[in-house]
DNA sequence: TTACTACTTATTTTT
DNA sequence: TAAGTAGTAA
């Protein structure tokens, strides 16, 4: 455990600030990326404890994540030791909610034993209620899915309106009519509310159906999660009573109900510290409100703002590019924010034909980086984020070809599989035999011939006699009530003894994962997915990986520790208020809430994939994530395919400015490389379209400003970029110049880029003549790319460069008409699939030829290119191609298109995944490579660039002169660790009514009307200066001396080893799927067989695992290629 | 009435 | 790509 105040001293003075601030006077830190707002908040909680001497218990840190609450435990532990982490309440918004509500359910009118209905069962319940309201809706031209029912629902719940606060307002817009409103919102300028008109009506009646439902299901879906707890806790102060500071990261992606927790939670201490930042603001699609910044000032008097300037994680090109785009953001108030390393390579922005081949330059240039890195890059330090989750599949498999292992971050994916979803019901119902959707899931899995009708005529009877549909069951099962329509008695006898079975096991305290086990031989499960599922094996691999998720979670459950913490809690409570909040009635208190299988389900629901376990993680692997969830993440490379309108911002969006600030998240989580990509066309229902660059890119291109920030050429990795990344990283150790030679070497031999290198297809294709392709284009002005420098051995034996690129000049802004002198083509024609197009070497004016299997699209493109573009189809103006003749010409207009298997087929060989060698020609069997070889090289042109060098640091924007510093740092005895100028000032600003440097919009506070404002009590607790109570009587406090059980810190909660217990390997090798001659009775509980190759697990097993979706092909040798064309 | 096969359709972002 | 839906045989 490492001395906190040792580690302060590498804080800067803004951070140290933030850290020592007065506990007691509300704190909102408020920084740009990379500043050290997680590490600032995760200090202070350590610093709270340790120097101000709170009790762990009494400390309530709320994260936007599972994932990050998992991290800042990890960090915490290194810094006041496991046991006293264990103690801190720690976790999202949703998660200690639930804790909570297990414990106090009665108080808010629900059973400890609810369970958590996730988005899924939502939309089913809330698609039957549409169904009812169908013709309503029909007759008055109202089209409404369940899925944006259901996210109306939840924006109401997110403002804290209830069913009934719903149905009201309805009430009160009828009392208008149809032409009054439109009027009113003509002539006030406001924008129609959900629950206005006929919608509003059918909206408000679904939401009251939809909680009556929940309700009697005994279920609470995450938004009644903060909802219900908000209910506790401004019903029951002593239920927030032994909170004695509130610290939230991520705060500006907080909606009303979370702010409205947080300020109960802190309703007594009115201790309060939050992090964020407005620009990073991409939740305002879940009601996320910027506005809690406002608010939090309002009922919080005294509330002081610090800001972090210093960026610490990115270099300065990658901090100017982001800068660039943020800035496009008109509203946004401009910040500071100095870099403390050099500038680095220019961000890379690229173009590409189509999603194939961009997909293959990512995968191609990774291995490229990792080469000429001489390994001081490894595949985990690479990241693409996307837009949205569906982007995944064309990069997987280009990594997959490339023989690059990845994992796909894909959220909640893995528990929404049906298998999954099976054995999941089976388990909530014998938890709680009210979860209707349980029950319906399962009563027919396996088959047991109870079919829709029988199911929907079981229901009926329920509701006719006021229970559950399982208890129906049982009653006829038992004989008690007569038997319906379509008999059953018969037919679900089974059923009810294996649920009462299953009951009796969970009460007897089986953990989880033999729960999970009894279940699949009580059920026969594998026998079933065998006789219905065609992917069965795989399958049966998910469920064994859900055995080993509830191993894990029984691993991170809290075992003693947590009676030992109620005790503490009680005991301070007693102290600090004694009766004054009165006691917990001991019939309405749930101490046994907790049970391990209420654990499971909680954690099964409310966790994502995300927190793959360390030991996985560390497996080297490329990271797909959205851009979502890379949020407050960072990676040294970071890769952002589809830049492009319709998906930067997306089609869908609601709010633009939102997706420019995600793009600007998205960048900067780069440490020391970005990349931007794009395509020129997309395929629109197997129609090939020009598809223009992200309007956010395009501006910065257009603005002479920060023209220069993104370049086309791409990094050499010279040995002043290695140190710079190095410098980035940490002080990640230069690799030495003979691995870098041989890993160059082996990358030549084996790998072929679409951009790198002499002969690479899809390089610097705007000189190169017309080649039929919708290539990639020079941009107006873009640097042009300097020439790669040229490696002895042409082309075999290569080695990065070891002088520094030459001095750079500047370049006029280029645009299109100026005759420029063509170079000779450097795109050998083997890469322009014979099949499709051949260009002429003396001719260079764009004649496109159509081959044989030229697709008709491809002839359509090439006639459309005499014809002036129409009806918006051209490709953005901020992207001219210059045309080998000099004319502006569009891309759309002039190139064929190839088919998308045509260019995946250049990109890499088709069934090999390690690349061809020197020796397999690219165009296996099309008898061109030789040529190729033959082809006389273009003359090495250096052309001047307009990448301006600038001198470091490089201070993106102007302080703000209007800054008053009104409370200076304390003085800093040590130097501080901030490695380069300019060191920040700490601005800290007293409370003004006009904040004179405000760091988002003015607001005007709107009363809170939904919830009761808590009434500002005169501070009675403990005086902060001095321990509340004598050390020695802290009850939850761990001495700290005791660090030998968390010396290496890291073996807390989650991180639990992803073996089975019993033999040590891991246990997803576990029962293989039950052949069709062993009894399903022993399926489960055989001896393991031997671990099968990863290739061999399902998809969603390696999703889960972190392994990305087929990953064999990087260390398997039984990995099968993928068929050409196959996917 | 249920079970099976073939076709359709939806995929922004997440707790 | 995988889940839901419609249509048909048993
Ligand atoms: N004083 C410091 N000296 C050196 N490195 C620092 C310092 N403060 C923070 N860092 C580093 O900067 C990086 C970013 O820190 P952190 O993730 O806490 O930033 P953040 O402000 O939360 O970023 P984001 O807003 O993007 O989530 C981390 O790698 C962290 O270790």
């Amino acid at each position: 455990m490492t001395n906190i105040n040792e580690l302060l001293k590498d804080l800067n003075p803004a951070q140290l600030q933030a850290v020592q601030h007065s506990p007691q006077i509300p704190l909102q830190i408020l920084a740009g990326p990379g500043s050290g707002k997680t590490k600032v908040l995760t200090m202070r909680i350590a610093h709270l404890i340790t120097n101000c001497y709170l009790p762990p218990w009494s400390i309530c840190a709320v994260t936007f994540t599972n994932k990050a609450a998992n991290e800042m435990r990890e960090r915490l532990v290194k810094l006041i030791g496991k046991d006293n982490t264990g103690l801190i309440k720690m976790g999202t918004f949703h998660a200690l909610c639930a804790k909570f509500l297990r414990r106090y359910a009665k108080y808010v009118g629900i059973e400890g034993n609810f369970t958590v209905c996730d988005a899924d069962e939502s939309k089913k319940i809330v698609a039957k209620l549409l169904k009812q309201h169908e013709e309503f809706l029909k007759d008055n031209n109202i089209t409404m899915k369940e899925g944006s029912m259901l996210s109306m629902i939840s924006k109401l719940k997110a403002k804290g309106l209830t069913a009934d606060d719903a149905l009201k307002k309805v009430a009160e817009f009828k009392k208008e009519s149809d032409q009054e409103r439109t009027l009113r919102h003509l002539r006030d300028q406001t924008k129609p509310d959900i629950l206005e008109g006929k919608l509003g009506h059918v909206i408000a009646t679904v939401y009251k159906e939809y909680e009556k439902l929940l309700r009697g299901s005994n279920s609470l879906d995450f938004d009644d999660l903060l909802l219900f707890g908000v209910k506790l806790f401004a019903q029951q102060k002593k239920a927030s009573s032994w909170c004695q500071h509130v610290l939230v990261d991520e705060y500006q992606d907080t909606n009303t109900t979370q702010y409205e927790l947080m300020r109960y939670i802190a309703q007594t201490s009115r201790c309060v510290t939050i992090v964020g930042d407005p620009d990073q603001s991409i939740y305002g699609w879940r009601s996320a409100e910027i506005e809690n910044l406002a608010n939090m000032k309002r009922d919080f008097p005294g509330t002081q703002e610090i800001y972090l300037e210093q960026n610490y994680r990115s270099t300065a090109a990658i901090l100017a590019a982001s800068m660039a785009i943020i800035s496009q953001d008109k509203k946004r108030i401009q910040k500071t924010l100095n870099t403390s390393h050099p500038k680095g390579p220019n961000p890379v922005l690229r173009a590409f034909p189509i999603e194939q081949v961009e997909a293959g330059f990512i995968a191609a240039e990774i291995k490229r980086l990792v080469a000429f890195s001489g390994g001081m890059l490894n595949w985990s330090d690479f990241v693409v984020l996307l837009r949205f989750n569906a982007l995944s599949r064309t990069i997987e498999s280009a990594l997959q070809k490339e023989g690059i292992p990845n994992r796909v971050l894909a959220g909640h994916k893995f528990f929404e599989r049906l298998e999954i979803k099976d054995v999941l019901a089976y388990l909530q119902l014998v938890d709680n035999p009210a979860f209707v959707p349980a029950f319906t899931r399962v009563v027919n899995v396996p088959s047991r011939t109870v079919g829709e009708k029988t199911v929907a005529e079981l229901l009926h009877r329920a509701e006719q006699l006021k229970i559950s549909p399982l208890q129906v069951v049982e009653r006829i099962v038992d004989g008690n009530i007569p038997d319906i329509k379509p008999p059953v008695k018969k037919k679900l006898g089974n059923f009810v003894g294996v649920i009462r079975d299953m009951r009796k096991f969970a009460n007897e305290g089986m953990s989880p994962s033999k729960l999970i086990q009894a279940l699949l031989d009580l059920i026969k499960y594998g026998e079933h997915l065998r006789k219905t599922q065609l992917d069965y094996e795989s399958r049966w691999d998910n469920v064994q990986e859900l055995i080993n998720f509830a191993v894990e979670v029984e691993n991170g459950m809290p075992v003693a520790a947590e009676k030992q913490m109620r005790d503490a809690e009680d005991a301070a409570h007693e102290e600090l208020w004694g009766d004054d909040l009165g006691e917990w009635d001991a019939d309405q208190v749930e101490d046994r809430s907790d049970t391990p299988l209420r654990l499971f389900l909680q954690a099964s629901m409310l966790s994502t994939d995300t927190e793959t376990p360390e030991d996985e993680k560390s497996k080297e692997k490329v990271t797909i994530a959205t851009c979502h969830a890379a949020k407050g993440l960072e990676w040294a490379v970071v890769m952002i395919p589809a830049v492009v309108d319709g998906v930067f911002p997306s089609s869908r969006a609601e709010d633009v400015d939102e997706e420019l600030r995600l793009l600007y998240v998205a960048c900067t989580r780069a440490q020391g490389l970005l990349y931007l990509t794009h395509t020129t066309t997309r395929k629109v229902s197997g129609e090939t379209m020009p598809q223009s660059i992200s309007q956010f890119i395009a501006a910065v291109r257009s603005e002479s400003k920060t023209r220069g920030t993104f370049a086309e050429d791409l990094p050499t990795l010279s040995l002043q970029e290695r140190e710079t990344l190095s410098k980035v990283l940490n002080g990640r150790p230069l690799p030495d110049e003979a691995e870098i030679t041989q890993r160059v070497a082996e990358y030549q031999r084996t790998s072929r880029h679409p951009v790198w290198g002499p002969n690479a297809p899809f390089k610097d294709l705007p000189n190169a003549p017309v080649n039929g392709y919708g290539v990639p284009q020079r941009y107006p002005a873009a640097p042009v790319p300097e020439q790669h420098p040229r490696f002895p051995g042409n082309g075999r034996v290569l080695l990065p460069p070891q002088q520094q690129k030459p001095p750079q000049q500047q370049k006029p802004p280029q645009y299109h008409n100026q005759s420029r002198q063509l170079n000779p083509p450097q795109v050998p024609p083997m890469f322009i699939a014979s099949s499709l197009v051949h260009f002429n070497d003396t001719h260079r004016s764009g004649i496109v030829r159509n081959a044989p299997q030229s697709t008709s699209s491809a002839s359509a493109s090439a006639s459309a290119a005499r014809k002036p573009p129409s009806n918006g189809l051209t490709v953005s103006t901020a992207t001219p191609l210059t045309s080998s003749s000099g004319r502006v010409v569009n891309a759309a207009m002039t190139r064929a298109l190839p088919t998308g298997n045509d260019l995946r087929n250049w990109i890499v060989q088709p069934g090999s995944h390690r690349g061809p060698t020197a020796d397999e020609s690219p165009s296996k069997g099309k008898g061109k490579a030789k040529a190729v070889e033959q082809r006389p090289r273009s003359p090495v042109k250096l052309e001047p660039s307009p990448v301006k060098l600038e001198p470091r640091p490089v201070k993106l924007e102007p302080p703000s002169a209007a800054l008053p510093a009104v409370v200076r740092p304390k003085g800093k005895t040590s130097t501080t660790a901030v490695k380069t100028e300019p060191s920040s000032t700490p601005s800290v600003h007293p409370p003004h009514p006009q904040a004179r440097r405000p760091t988002f919009p003015p607001i005007k506070p709107e009363p809170c009307t939904v919830f009761p404002p808590i009434k500002a009590e005169p501070y009675t607790g403990p005086d902060w200066g001095r321990p509340a109570m004598p050390i020695g009587r802290l009850p939850g406090l761990v001495k700290m001396e005791n660090s030998s059980a968390c010396v290496s810190g890291l073996q807390l909660h989650r991180s639990s080893p992803r073996s089975s217990p019993a033999d040590g390997r891991p246990s997803s090798s576990g029962p293989s799927f039950p052949s069709s001659s062993s009894t399903a009775s022993s399926s489960t509980s055989s001896p393991a067989a031997p671990s099968a190759d990863a290739s061999a697990k399902s998809t969603a097993v390696k999703r889960r695992l972190g392994m990305g979706r087929a990953t064999g092909g990087y260390t398997n040798k039984k990995f099968k290629p993928m068929m050409p064309g196959g996917s």
